[in-house]
DNA sequence: AGGCGCTTGTGAAGACACGCACAAATCGCG
DNA sequence: CGCGATTTGTGCGTGTCTTCACAAGCGCCT
């Protein structure tokens, strides 16, 4: 099946760098490739050139070989990577040979989307359990969870292995939450409250924030149109401000 | 010194360097920013050291005041930053002085619970109007809205002038969808599909994928179950892989 | 009026990330 | 069996981001 052998490291038959230190922008990468050979690998694709893979994931090719260089090495010159192999080697990195359980915690509006979401499930993920602290919602059914109330976390968590949390609950309420979160036993956060959480040390948090990715946008559209608005020049002619704002196209005008 | 404008002259605090070139990081720290701020502004606070604003938007107080003086400087030595102006400062700079409109294409599991979501009305947007290709979706009122046939969307997107798309379709129409927003004028696009969009310059995408999310998690608790099977060492000793995996602590096995 | 403590704004250095460009490796074919 | 076509792996220059550390500025208190 698999001669695998490393170049970096001194030979050791057998042995595999094991975890290596990937750079944090590599690991965030590595989903986006991992999803992209899926999609080869369903596609009857054997191999891939790093061209055709960094296309399929939105990169660049270098980037894409120094990301997988990381990960030890395997491909082949001349050929590409073998789909397959390479699958395995990124799950393996990414800690997905075994699925992983989740607790969502927040079954509101968001949380209801979340529960019925089938991407977890098929790639690598799984709910093991919904709490929520409104008791007219506990012991509602979701796609065959019940949900619990929030102080059976601590319970729930150790008896399901659970070590990743969602927290989808208003931003109020999400630190108290994060913070029973921590005490069952999760060391993973994904946080869609529009708050910050603190956190132990050792405890990792991600958040999505809708709003933010807007606004993100909105910087860039608001850019665009003053581009267009002053073609040429590399200096600055706009005006005012708050109190008197300025506005350096119409399109951008308030109203109407 | 300030390549921008004024060789000392805070006597203007109402002039500014119209669109300074802000640095992508930090433009995306922005909005974290103003929602700190807002959160400051309720609670009574006039001022803010930049400490006090670092530790509540969860960053380094010397990055933030280096992103904050990318916009001209607004604070005050020995006091710190005025709460309201730099709300104003940034909600400017980031092009919300004006409510944008937003169309959200794709009305299912997820679109409903982003048609719900007040946190676009507070934090600067608009849903002007939904869209979904299912016929026996079109018609139905959400929130006051009523879902329309994706097809509209050109009439519509000129009508409201919408300029940013948010794509909630499943990934297999995310592109076809993408193509159809930026044919109907929008030059923004939020795309929640897990899968890349080929769009023409100029215009912007971001992406939101709760499964890489949850997948860079799992990548740090796989390095932490690692980390505490091998306390000290350096050095790799772990072994296997793909075709023969290995396992770095018990709890990482997969549950029998 | 002057000094003192606090806080900003920024220079400089280091860390990190990116992408080019090319040598080394592999395959297929004549 | 050797050669050319192809593609990987990576050294290196470049640019961006982060962090430290401190002088300059500001308000307050005496
Ligand atoms: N709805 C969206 O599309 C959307 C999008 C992005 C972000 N968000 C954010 O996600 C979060 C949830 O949004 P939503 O629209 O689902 O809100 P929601 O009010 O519909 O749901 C919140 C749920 O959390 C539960 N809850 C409250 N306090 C709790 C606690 N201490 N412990 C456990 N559960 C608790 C509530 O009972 C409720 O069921 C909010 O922070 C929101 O800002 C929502
Ligand atoms: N549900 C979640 O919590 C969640 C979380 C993260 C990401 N996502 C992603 O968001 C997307 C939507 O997820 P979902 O669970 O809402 O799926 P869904 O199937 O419930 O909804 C998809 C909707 O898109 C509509 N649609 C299909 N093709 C269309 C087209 N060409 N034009 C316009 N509308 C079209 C469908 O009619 C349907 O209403 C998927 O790509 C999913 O992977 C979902």
């Amino acid at each position: 099946m698999s001669q695998h052998r490393h170049p970096g490291a001194p030979d050791r038959p057998g042995a595999v760098p094991a975890l290596p230190d990937l750079p944090e922008a590599t690991v965030a990468r590595l989903p986006e490739y991992l999803r992209a050979l899926h999609n080869l690998a369903e596609t009857g694709h054997e191999t891939v050139s790093s061209e055709g893979l960094a296309s399929a994931a939105g990169v660049n090719s270098a980037k894409l070989r120094k990301d997988l260089s990381h990960l030890g090495s395997y491909g082949t010159r001349g050929v590409g990577y073998d789909v397959a192999l390479l699958i395995d080697q990124i799950e393996y990195v990414l800690g997905l040979t075994h699925r992983r359980s989740v607790a969502l915690v927040g079954v509101g509006n968001l949380g209801h989307a979340l529960a019925g979401y089938d991407g977890f499930a098929t790639r690598g993920f799984r709910i093991a359990a919904l709490f929520d602290a409104d008791p007219s919602r506990v012991g509602e059914e979701i796609n065959g969870l019940v949900v619990r109330h929030v102080d059976e976390l601590p319970g729930v968590a150790a008896e399901e292995s659970i070590a990743i949390g969602v927290i989808a609950t208003p931003a109020a309420a999400a630190q108290r939450v994060a913070d029973q979160l921590v005490a069952a036993g999760v060391t993973s956060i994904l946080n869609f409250a529009p708050c910050v959480l603190s956190v132990p040390d050792g405890v990792d948090v991600r958040k999505v924030d809708l709003a933010i990715e807007l606004q993100i946008l909105s910087f860039h559209e608001h850019r665009k149109a003053s581009l267009t608005a002053l073609p040429a020049t590399g200096g600055s002619t706009l005006t005012a401000l708050p109190g008197g704002l300025a506005v350096t196209d119409p399109q951008e005008a308030i109203g109407t």
